[in-house]
DNA sequence: AACGTTGAAATAGTTC
DNA sequence: GAACTATTTCAACGTT
């Protein structure tokens, strides 16, 4: 047998104190998890696109190099698509691309 | 320009605000991932069954209703494929169910 | 020439070979895999509950020795948590525990 | 209760159909993960590197999946555009882009 | 509120 | 047997 003995209550308290370290850990998590909906939700609220802010943020999470090149391509992508001109992004994205 | 006035900078604050609470949030709960991580990796050292303890914690998770619908429901299948009989657990389940 | 004589056309037929062959045997693999999707997903609409069927699966996999011992193991950390009491399995195996 | 009722022994019967069902798909994965372990371990024999044959198989799946996606990108921006439906190949994709 | 889709986490397999 | 990689599973999200 592996650790648990019958009679070794102090491993059977080391197991139970594991087990609920997890458990806080991933109450604070959950936690977290909705603090993120919140924020996500207030900016709905206050008009902008949660599914382009994820983007946003999943891009930034991309190292630099790989950043810039992905963002060049769905510029590219989302002008082609006409996508751009009704968003502040956009607008931004769309002066920069006529000075280039 | 559509839609957005002479305070898109403001808008372009508030986004960035935005953008950054969530990514603050998402790092605290990688460390948290981290932190989950190592509470396991200690527990492995000292002898526990890393897999094991995981279920536990699923079957711990799941609160006392959820856990005997899926009880029920995961015993009900088991029944039909008629698999219950030769284990001690599914024994058990067997008798129940009669009494039920 | 370095290490590899005339013959050497003929090892990069061979090793062409072995590519292509795993490559096939992986196509195929790859191939079971999106039918085992396509029974799930049937089943799925017919009503039965996916996640479920997975469990059952992974539990006739194990092989009748791996299975109890798993149980045992679970059990036994369970019974060091104090968690079998509650509920109907639980029960059951601790009234088990008690005989052996 | 959710498509196993205790007198459905139709319903019964179906589940232990797509249950053996996957695991038949299971088992012929298998049987195929041995033919792919003898191919490499009759290169080895031969004198081949199985760690660089993987790499390659690797190297030459990404290059395929990378593809693939690539045409379906292209595919869908030039949909986007109006740009296929007036050329033959372009018929053949939107009609397939429709089935999936 | 069910569905598919996507991204994260866990498991299994491989290498050293 | 420990670390790394690949595959599979699971949970969250948007969509219908």
């Amino acid at each position: 047998m592996s650790g648990v003995g019958d009679n070794s209550g102090i491993t059977a308290e080391q197991l139970k104190s594991y087990i609920e370290r997890v458990e806080r850990l991933n109450a604070e998590k959950e936690a977290l998890t909705g603090d993120i909906r919140e924020v996500f939700s207030e900016a709905k609220a206050n008009g902008f696109d949660v599914k382009i802010m994820r983007q946003i943020i999943r891009i930034r999470k991309m190292d630099a190099d790989d950043r810039r090149e992905q963002e060049a391509l769905l510029e590219t992508y989302m002008a082609a698509l006409g996508m751009l001109a009704d968003t502040p992004l956009g607008e931004a994205a769309l002066s920069r691309r006529g000075r280039e």
